[in-house]
DNA sequence: GTTAGCATGTAAGGAGTTACATGATTTT
DNA sequence: AAAATCATGTAACTCCTTACATGCTAAC
């Protein structure tokens, strides 16, 4: 019932609710808002995670509709906040760099949490994700090489559209590598501005963007 | 304790069983082999479904063994084969199409095992799988409008490569459709070709790789 | 006045994962 | 004879999903 949520979940959560206070309802949306490309949950998700979030103390309720009526019970939302341990919990997330960071279900929620994070951390994580995707590459490229004649043209298609997508995303944290370089050289003092050293780049590289054209190969 | 198991192992478990009975062991390299790029199993996983698949009596053991020497009991090796049941269940499997088929979990399985497969289920699942890809994209373009003010640089990156990636799942889909359109008008005769339609025509259009875009399991 | 969206939950269960335990066979 | 790798399993657990249950509030 109740054990002390280690996942994505908790980390979206608290990471959501320390910008700002909300509602069980709300914080699903952002969440799914935030994530939406890879990752979508439920109320049958949420909630029980903000009960055990709660039950943690990370998390605390507020009543806010009866901030100015005293009309006793009788509330419909409600409203949570980060509590300070769940902040200090929240930061000790980000700043634990490691497997659960740059494996597959965890990379993209703490790299939407990167503005919190600190920029070695950063670093660390993106790094490592890439040594991650690339021993992926051998492992791939090896079983590739050691079956290859008895595969089908689907099997063998899978693989190098499979292949190609995970090169793709070693180039995307190549060129997010050199960026984080370039924001840290700026401020070489080197613990305390996490402020974004992501400048706008990303269209920079890519001369007339193929936007969305579904058929424009061939 | 051994619900029925409906899941991508199953799936993958019976398909590969059908090609070449096999033991534990191997299957779990083959396995892994084939679904490499976006999924691993342990043996926690695979020997637990053989036993609810050989309960459900869709696989049989053989002890290869003791073939030429009658001595009893001391198997070291077990060694599965599809049952006719097997078979036909593996065929259900494959011919049915609907949203098990075209989720990110279920997808690269079939795929897999599109030589195995019917010519009209393989376009609808392709088909499907398009039409699934590209709701999430009106879904995570309407969500990227809607709150485009407050985003930090970190979530927008993130949304704008998950969208690219998209995308380019996208476009390959298209490929992979208008080649079977093409394999399929080669035997106008609907039912009963399901031998590879998919020419190697992957290297052909592409110069010099192009920004690929990873679909990563995510 | 009824659909649609807001809002909060619970119970049951699915699909694997992790860690553990054990022994046979081949290679060095 | 030690190390690697082949080979087979189990128990406990995790994280999340699905289906269900409930009631309020705003719009049409």
């Amino acid at each position: 019932m109740g054990g002390p949520r280690s996942g994505v979940l908790e980390l979206a959560v608290l990471g959501l609710l320390h910008d700002t206070p909300m509602h069980g309802y709300e914080l699903r949306k952002r969440l799914n808002a935030l994530l939406g490309a890879f990752r979508a949950f439920g109320y049958g998700s949420l909630y029980p995670c903000l009960k055990d979030l709660l039950a943690q103390g990370l998390i605390a309720e507020d009543q806010p509709d009866l901030v100015g009526s005293p009309r006793a019970g009788r509330r419909s939302k409600i409203v949570y906040r980060l509590t300070a341990e769940g902040k200090e919990r929240l930061q000790q997330l980000l700043a634990e760099p490691g497997p659960a960071a740059w494996e597959d279900d965890g990379f993209g929620v703490r790299f939407a949490f990167f503005g919190q994070t600190r920029a070695d951390i950063r670093l660390r994580i993106l790094e490592g994700r890439r040594t991650r995707l690339e021993e992926r590459l051998d492992g791939v490229r090896a079983a590739m090489a050691r079956t290859r004649e008895r595969l089908d043209s689907y099997t063998l298609e899978l693989h190098r559209h499979g292949l190609e997508s995970v090169e793709r995303e070693v180039r995307w944290l190549n060129e997010l590598i050199a960026s984080e370089r370039l924001g840290a050289a700026e401020q070489p003092s080197s613990g305390e501005s996490p402020r974004h050293p992501l400048q706008q780049k990303a269209r920079a590289d890519r001369p007339a963007p193929p936007p969305a054209a579904p058929m424009a190969k061939e």
